[in-house]
DNA sequence: ATTTGAATACGAAAACATTCGTAGATACTA
DNA sequence: TAGTATCTACGAATGTTTTCGTATTCAAAT
């Protein structure tokens, strides 16, 4: 069950803003090059695959997510540190870190994620 | 310039072992469903696309990766940041340190990390 | 009631990625 | 030198993802 990246750029909506419209996600994608019909497809497609739930019970149908944002993330996130950083966490945090972006508050935060990793 | 999965799959390779004959990439690859000739011209078509270099002085021809390993990985990475997460790194790393995979070993090399980037 | 606008369904085209068969070239070996 | 193994080139088949045109349904507004 691997989204495509079309698939993904409309879960993020879903996981976003809850259940939504294809009208909804068509706006909030906003993709000038793309048709209406075309998200409603790949919405369609995603329904056929059961990676979204729908309530046809309006004309206009909600689509909601189906799987789960943190078990995506997270298995996305392990094949890009095998298939990209040979399997260590800690190059792809470093390289994460050293993207010039991080704010101060971030690096906080993960300091403080790290003291609470070690009182276990 | 965005290498497809199977250009990435064979750029690690270039990258880890250097330059090297298809047979090389083929071999390391070691995937049993594929045959020789498709891996060929995968790194045929690489050429095309400018994504590595080659030399044919000898029968075997020899490719090397022009894409730099740490601009393409820095590039999935930051779109991963904010296809994914938003936009934020911190959430990307804690998701990455929560995974239960991380040794202490490199916890320790990113504590190490967070300390030299404070040192500016 | 008829028109208009917005929605779904669906097939099929287009674009992209992967796979492999076959032909021809080159080198190695008996 | 003949035969065998190994390589490249390349076209074409297959598979997957994305795109959209068109038909149809439904609801609201005139």
């Amino acid at each position: 069950m691997k989204p495509t990246e079309s698939e993904m750029e409309i879960l993020q909506v879903l996981w976003d803003k809850g259940q939504s419209s294809v009208r909804e996600v068509f706006e909030t994608l906003d993709k000038k090059d793309v048709g209406y019909t075309t998200i409603l497809k790949l919405m369609q497609i995603m329904h056929d695959k059961g990676m979204v739930i729908r309530d046809t019970s309006s004309k206009t149908h909600l689509y909601q997510a189906k799987l789960v944002k943190e078990e995506i993330q997270e298995k996305m996130l392990d094949k890009m540190i095998d298939s990209v950083y040979n399997g260590s966490t800690s190059r792809l945090v470093m390289q994460a870190l050293g993207n010039e972006r991080t704010s101060q508050e971030e690096l906080d935060e993960i300091k403080a994620f790290l003291k609470t990793l070690e009182l276990n």
